[in-house]
DNA sequence: GGCCCGATACTCT
DNA sequence: GAGTATCGGGCCC
């Protein structure tokens, strides 16, 4: 099975996140595939962005934010959900890309079993996580090493009209500029429509 | 569709 | 002890 190469993610984390829109997040549980396209992705850069996890340094949470690009990030929060991050640029410098939106595609009775047969599987980074079954136990994982069971799959790009750049979500009361950074790229509505996609996105 | 609010436990101060 | 990169239910359009 194709998936994206460290190259891929040991770049400029704006254009990780720009680039992983279109593309396919998969996870094989017991020979069985799930996945879904990824629809919005946010950039988290470096201990100088104040809405980063790492401005607090490197900490027993963060640590993963500083390892090889490709690593997997997956944190806890608001005392019930995960969320999944994949690290950027160069080891030892802390940002990643927060998985905020996908279309589901294969495995999606196991999504909607997981998700309580809720109308909305993934669109959001905490209902991503949990359609996916992703949680601590994950965390660290290499999506560039050939026998992980999570990874990339390299899909069909989509076009800059299709795509919206806007300010971060959740961010509450992050200094500027950080908390106007138009760090958020998401798959249009009008793009959704255009790519075929019928969902509850 | 929208707004409001409570749940819930982990992280760092 | 405060804050949190969210979600879903209740309510009202």
């Amino acid at each position: 099975m194709p998936r994206l190469p460290r190259s891929f993610f040991a770049r400029p984390t704006l254009t990780v996140a720009r680039e992983l829109l279109g593309q396919r997040l998969v996870k094989v549980e017991r020979g069985k595939r799930l996945s879904g396209l990824i629809s919005e992705a946010e950039a988290y850069i470096g201990e100088e962005d104040l809405a980063c996890h790492a401005k607090a340094g490197r900490t027993p949470r963060t640590d993963v934010m500083y390892r090889k690009p490709g690593s997997l990030y997956v944190y806890f929060t608001y005392g019930m959900h995960w969320m999944m991050n994949i690290v950027t640029e160069r080891e030892g410098f802390p940002a990643a890309v927060l998985l905020r939106g996908m279309i589901p595609d294969e495995g999606i009775a196991t999504m909607r079993r997981r998700r309580g047969r809720r109308d909305h599987l993934t669109d959001g980074p905490a209902k991503i996580a949990e359609a996916m079954g992703i949680d601590k136990r994950w965390n660290g994982i290499d999506l560039c090493d050939p026998d992980s069971d999570l990874f990339i799959e390299p899909c069909r790009p989509v076009p800059d009209s299709l795509v919206g750049a806007a300010p971060r979500v959740g961010l509450g009361g992050a200094p500027e500029p950080w908390l106007s950074q138009p760090w958020n790229f998401s798959i249009t509505r009008a793009g959704l429509v255009k790519w075929g996609q019928h969902t509850s996105l």
